[in-house]
DNA sequence: TTGTACGCGTTATCAA
DNA sequence: TTGATAACGCGTACAA
């Protein structure tokens, strides 16, 4: 079934292709009466530009790239309506690929870079531990979104925008310590990860140090690897592992609000209550924190600006207004319904 | 920065074009010996084929997509995996395509199948009211996946899998009458919607008509167009004004999960408890209506079982074993703390 | 088993 | 303002 091509449009309409093809893109030497026809031929025939042709043959095209790994992450919803909100404000057009779990975001970049002729690639979510030479490949500009990062890199080599997670874990640690709480369990990444869940574990243990509190490792617990990381379940199932374990806590940190949300459950269904029996804390900045009951304490990440910043800074890199920035924002202690003193 | 092409690797390795090919693409007819030394090259070389010149020239592709709107929806995550597994076992490559909310899907459709030579699609997420002279454009096979249809379409012209909304509605509402309400709200899609949001609504009017209690419209609740269609903060937003309305009601039904827990939270704020002073009730069975707490009876969707129907519908078509195929399956009443009997 | 040459559908160059 | 034609990078008859 032969589809309709440009050439078919051509000689329906009686002119060349290439009066087609300005017809198509807008070009300004074309007369408004030839163009009209030939659009209304285009419409009445329902012919469609191929993009593969159109791709192959132009040398640049104005669109960016957003590359999510974890798609199924709330928390990066807000961040792509903002994405695509800028992006188009700039009039280029948006992409947005996901990359599978056990993908290399990379090769997916380089890819899509020759395929669709990317301006810019925004990476978002999972960590990154790419040799050097391989990130040379990519021959435009991008941008780390809240992005872990293996810290031996060398920071004139790429860019990156997010929040300091060791220092906003930290502060919730130390918020939950000044309530009275000693005994603080943790529900964090597997210990192998390098990325944030890394650096909030990290600030957990320096908050506890610093307030004279010695790391109790039976207080520390994995996300199960066989379930979805981050997820309400993956919270459920260890802390009722961490309830029937016995061992003695008051308060709960989850690097994340749906872990958060999970861990409630799970100690609700053991009969206790949250925050009388423990305080529980998460991660981000969900809506789901603020609307679940009681309200979940937590740090939430100013997405907006996240956003908005990352996209600021990929168009300073695509206009050679700079070779590389990094820009940290502060997160906001959120204090909710969830932690309470202890006495 | 030229790129570098497959002509080049053929010239560095002193062979044909076509062998550089052949090796690229585990072509039969070619030496085991020749194409481990053109592997060696084009690793040694970064050479990555340019996507779009293949499928310039490809006359088909084993790959199918999945067109969705309104990606943000947590509904959506799990059938998305099954999707990417089923479509994997099958030894086909899978493409998820996001729809932005005021673009015309077709359209998209159209697009996507000449770029990529689609062998399939599939749709999920909102509803589809487009002329049959546009879904004939359509010259691949397609399924609807949990979409609303007007009821205006010829069954024949295209094939669908999902829940009957309007019995499953009357489902939940028929439970609520039989607990002894009869001041039941419902939080719903705006009046001109046609999709899905329409149908449970129209669940809802026959349910109460069958316990012989009168439609009362100021129990009757649209949600808010400039919010996030069925977002917890629409739900949150919605309930505030009901109760702020002072009619009175013994529970209430949200179309949706997250609009549910929005509703218990504007409850919870107004110094009100559920289920004690209001029954509340979801729709979809996602996981926080089980998380949260209380939990929220709901309707739970067989999520796994629609997107797996999708694709074996999808293949059937392919392999033109069906011409077109219709499967609604029976969704779970699932009651739980956030529904209770009325004195 | 390997290589040459053409065509996929489009846009850019250049001449008319 | 228009049109012929050469790329774009790849896959594949066909010939060797």
């Amino acid at each position: 079934m032969a589809s309709i091509t440009i050439i078919d449009i051509a000689r329906m309409c009686g002119v060349g292709v290439t009066t087609v093809s300005r017809a198509i893109n807008n070009h300004p030497d074309i007369s408004e009466e030839t163009k009209a026809m030939i659009m209304q031929v285009i419409k009445e025939n329902h012919y469609v530009p191929n993009n593969s042709a159109r791709n192959l043959k132009r040398s640049a095209s104005k669109t960016i790239a957003v590359l999510i790994k974890g798609i199924t992450n709330p928390f990066f919803n807000r961040m792509i309506q903002v994405f695509e909100k800028e992006i188009q404000r700039k009039k280029y057009s948006f992409i947005l690929q996901r990359v599978d779990e056990n993908q290399d975001e990379i090769e997916v970049a380089i890819e899509l870079e020759k395929e669709k002729r990317l301006k810019g690639i925004v990476f978002l979510g999972g960590y990154f531990s790419h040799s050097k030479e391989k990130l040379d490949q990519l021959t435009v500009p991008f941008v780390l979104s809240t992005i872990g990062m293996t810290p031996d890199y060398d920071p004139q080599e790429y860019s990156s925008v997010s929040v300091d997670d060791y220092k906003e874990s930290y502060k919730m640690v130390d918020y939950l310590c000044n309530l009275g709480h000693r005994k603080i369990a943790i529900i964090t990444a597997s210990m192998d990860d390098v990325s944030i869940g890394k650096l909030r574990y990290e600030g957990y243990k320096q908050a506890l140090a610093d307030h004279g509190i010695g790391l109790n490792e039976k207080l520390v617990y994995s996300m199960k690897e066989n379930i979805e990381s981050y997820s309400m379940e993956n919270g459920y199932v260890v802390t009722k592992e961490l309830l029937e374990s016995g061992e003695e806590f008051s308060a709960l940190f989850a690097v994340s609000d749906s872990l958060a949300v999970g861990a409630c459950k799970a100690i609700f269904e053991s009969g206790k209550s949250v925050p009388g029996d423990y305080s529980v804390a998460g991660f981000d900045g969900l809506d789901i924190a603020y609307y679940y009951n009681p309200s979940i304490t937590t740090i939430r990440q100013p997405v907006e600006e996240i956003a908005e910043e990352t996209i600021k800074i990929l168009f300073d890199l695509i206009n050679k207004k700079i070779t590389h920035a990094h820009k940290t924002f502060p997160a906001e202690l959120m204090i909710r319904e969830s932690t309470t003193g202890k006495q």
